[in-house]
DNA sequence: GAAGCGTCGTGAACCGATTCATATCAGTGG
DNA sequence: CCACTGATATGAATCGGTTCACGACGCTTC
């Protein structure tokens, strides 16, 4: 592939002044410009990232980690970001942790050893093991925290209100005429769990109602988790007329512990959920679940990242959080009144 | 952060015998290996790609052209090709095109500027428009096509046949006792959409039973027109007794306007999916399918292609097919046998 | 016509690795 | 004692850009 120095030769002109052309600067004439233009073309040159990167370290790379790109909640942060991304030139690079801690360390080393130019991070639950995100911070490189914000570590943020998202949730379920409302929440150690727990726990609190422990079946936010302790619940001597599950994934194994069982939806138990359920529309029921923004919390996240890199370090954090959305379906309809049994 | 320069300072030896304990070389001494390795820890350093890549013309950094991260089949086509490249050190850059032409070309000029070491590839449909493809054939850089194969082109490959998986899928509806199928295909400019079409087709020939024309409907492997589609097929003239759509993502759609017809399935109307049905398991009926090995698509798309880069481009294309797996659900359960009407 | 001032271009230093011809040195053999 | 060998270590050239001090050149101005 054509160098700088090949163009330079055939429009006869001195590197300098090619790479000036580049650049775009100013100080180059229209004829010249032109030239130059032109012999670019024809030798459908294009400039070495690697070289540039090494003068100017500067990599024109974001890093992405994510806990898996399998779960359909992070195609869609990953799709908004890339898009954003690439409108200013820049180039993603994802990679899943699986939520394992360990996984998390190596990702970030090798981003970091790459030298992108700045990390989104969807932090995986460490139980208080922060130390290695502390030094990411101190490391000079940006980060934006994405969906989940680690604990007591001001970093920039863009998240969803889980504790609102969750209140408009199991205020409906209320609404609806359920009082014994099972809940199927993700891993304790991560912000977000707890959020949507105390949005459970808080629309409850405005009714009067007792929080029942019994009722609270945490898993760690994954299919097979959703089924099992969703049968737990079910087949538990609590009798609840509802569950409130804390994801898209539980809540495929939800459903799936409900068919199982043999019951129906909503008539034997109401389902919502907080976070889009995979396929929801194309089957019965619907399911009443909270939409969250995730295509826009990529792109957000961008813009937040690139502000951040040319506003420098100093500043303080800034914490983005985007409204949900309660969209009702079938799977909550009315509780008939003739309660009991 | 660290250069070679400081650690060799700090070792006492040259920066030659710093990259030659970094590279492995076995002509350093016990002592001074151990040396350098020492100061390498204490400092944290990390060799500069940009650097490194300058000199060698090596990025360890692959390309993935996909569709949409969005459709379910993807994710895990790039979780399998993410874990195999990051097992060899390299790290994986997804872009989407939507399945527009103009767009590939974008994406791909953007990773060839960026002299990525290959590049996956899920062609868009093109309508013969294939200069880019050849171009970008002929430009030394390895490619390996995934899940699609461009029309007439020597190119590696990896994909599942999409013939013989139709092939099953429609002989177990015929086995059901289902003869007048409608088909809901995807763009008929891709060869998987033909393929698909093609074991459809062959199924049927199979039984002496005549292809009807207008129970076919080509849409573009999207929800929305898996919707369209099937309303029309059902609402037409022809009567189907089943639909055999062609991918997941159409069949949501067609799962949709089959409850909005209220039709009851498989009562009224069979389904079979090739491909993966997001969600499927978790509601009524399990949906009859055809699995295609995604994530294996993935991560044997890195291996053929790192083959590629050591055996270099002279050999002939090599082309992957691998075989798919019928999933038989509740949908496409036996028709009584009370003909007609 | 000398001095001064913009406007454009030039070219060398530099970024941080790799690589290879060369230097150093201990040991061996004649 | 010298030549030679094998094992190690060195350091300069190189990759392909960016950047900036400086030079060349044409125009004013007095």
């Amino acid at each position: 592939m054509a160098t700088i120095k090949e163009v330079a030769r055939k429009a006869g002109v001195s590197v300098g002044t090619v790479s000036n052309v580049l650049r775009g600067s100013t100080t180059v004439s229209q004829t010249i410009r032109e030239r130059v233009d032109r012999v670019i073309q024809s030798l459908d040159y294009h400039p070495n990232h690697a070289a540039r990167s090494l003068k100017t370290s500067q990599t024109h790379l974001l890093g992405m980690v994510i806990s898996d790109i399998t779960n359909p909640f992070f195609p869609q942060l990953v799709r908004g970001a890339e898009d954003a991304a690439i409108q200013k030139n820049y180039l993603l690079i994802a990679s899943n942790t699986d939520d394992q801690l360990e996984r998390e360390k190596r990702a970030l080393a090798v981003l970091r050893a790459r030298r992108v130019d700045g990390i989104f991070l969807v932090v995986a639950p460490n139980g208080g093991d922060t130390e290695h995100l502390k030094k990411l911070l101190a490391s000079q490189i940006p980060v934006v925290c994405l969906d989940r914000v680690p604990e007591g570590l001001a970093v920039d943020s863009v998240t969803t209100d889980g504790v609102q998202g969750s209140e408009m949730c199991v205020r409906h379920l209320l609404s609806m005429g359920h009082r014994k409302i099972g809940v199927i929440v993700g891993n304790l150690q991560l912000q977000t769990a707890r959020d949507r727990l105390r949005g459970y726990e808080n629309a409850l609190k405005e009714q009067k109602i007792a929080i029942d422990p019994g009722l609270i079946f945490a898993g760690d936010f994954r299919r097979e988790s959703g089924y099992l302790l969703t049968k737990q619940l079910l087949l538990g001597n609590r009798k609840p007329t509802a569950v409130f599950v804390c994801n898209g994934m539980m809540a495929l194994g939800a459903l799936r512990a409900i068919q199982e069982l043999d019951l129906r939806c909503p008539e034997d138990i109401a389902v919502a959920v907080f976070d889009e359920v995979p396929a929801n529309g194309s089957f019965r029921p619907e399911i009443t679940c909270v939409v969250q923004p995730a295509y826009q919390m990529g792109y957000q996240g961008v813009e937040l990242l690139l502000s951040r890199m040319s506003k420098g370090a100093g500043k303080k954090p800034v914490q983005i959080v985007l409204p949900s959305e309660l969209r009702i379906g079938d799977s909550t309809r009315r509780r008939p009144l003739r309660s009991g049994k």
